[in-house]
DNA sequence: GCATGCATGTAAGAAGTTACATGATTGT
DNA sequence: ACAATCATGTAACTTCTTACATGCATGC
């Protein structure tokens, strides 16, 4: 894990930074804030606490004495940890592999009927209308609680980038549907003429 | 590879539904026309074309007789292979699960300078402008020889996710800048007052 | 009594990248 | 001579997901 690529570690201390958690109240907390940007699983979590722990970058606290259910480990951030984020988060961020499979699908339409494909996009395009009222929702509300209590700045730009990259999506989506069906005609066109 | 998820299989027949291409020229044109939304490596397409070819979705001609190098392999798509294609393209595609690395540094903010941030911002700003420029080239390329030879939809359409996405990330930076930067006036004006 | 949520963890495997090996041809 | 491009392939490795095991508490 020295010279690893992976970023779970990274996203840990980022999560610990804003107080101790537990690898579980972790993933909550990750899956709230960041699920369609940023996702780690149990098998992920786990093993890293601990090796942040090796490595000096986390301290845990374990306890028995609470209600629910078996004893739990929270975890908090060192000085080392600190550190050792505040050094990742200034080295510049890898350029992202984005991976659409829909965009595949829709470009290899000609193999299938255009009826699959036009489906698909609608329904993309209703998924992505949820997602942007989703994130409106949220939007509405940080305006609101800003003026009183110190500003969620992170939470907010997480959402801002999803109404952006929805919007992105469903625009795409419908144009794409638009330039479909526009060749559809063509041809038809073309074959009765 | 039986009930795998990946989507490699799939890429490769789509490709190769255009016409036979070998195992090089797959990469250069997954890499010509999806690099930004797709990619597949040489150590994945290799062994999956092996596969194709054992499960009669697509057939391999072995020749020595080119120029250049030595001997290619040759692969094109069967009935078989097209009908598992479109199979696969009739189903609905999956929800992507979306990485993007920059949002995580730039909401862990307040664990290092405003400065550091607000610089991948500004060289994300610039990377999203670059691309999109790049990929209006492409569509008004599309838009000259449409009127004359048959569309390429397929391009189109690629070529118009890039415009949508990369704008919308670039846009979001925009903001993001902004909103960073105002809430360190804000904290300053509070030191002061 | 049973599902759900809280809570920690591991093992197996799938998926994907990177580095390497090989080798001919073409352009500088 | 050397770098680049064409061309095929494998091995090692990293990363990540999924499934499972365990077990208490709470609400229906």
């Amino acid at each position: 894990m020295q010279e690893s690529t992976s970023k779970t570690k990274y996203v840990l201390l980022g999560v610990l930074s804003r107080g101790p958690q537990t690898g579980y109240s972790i993933k909550k907390a990750i899956e709230y804030e960041y699920s369609h940007f940023w996702q780690e699983s149990f098998g992920q979590i786990y093993p890293t606490l601990k090796f942040l722990v090796k490595e000096g970058f986390a301290e845990s606290t374990e306890s028995q004495d609470q209600k629910n259910g078996r004893g739990q480990i929270a975890y908090q951030i060192t000085e080392a940890g600190k550190i050792e984020l505040k050094k990742w988060l200034r080295e510049a961020p890898t350029i992202e592999k984005l991976r659409y499979e829909i965009l595949l699908k829709v470009s290899f339409g000609a193999s299938c009927e255009t009826d699959a494909v036009v489906g698909h996009l609608d329904e993309f395009i209703k998924r992505n209308q949820l997602l942007i009222e989703e994130v409106d929702g949220f939007l509405d509300y940080f305006k609101r609680i800003n003026k009183d209590e110190e500003r969620h700045i992170d939470s907010e730009l997480t959402a801002l980038c999803g109404k952006y990259i929805y919007t992105a999506m469903r625009d795409w989506a419908v144009e794409s549907k638009r330039i479909i069906e526009e060749r559809k005609v063509e041809e038809h066109e073309t074959k009765n003429s």
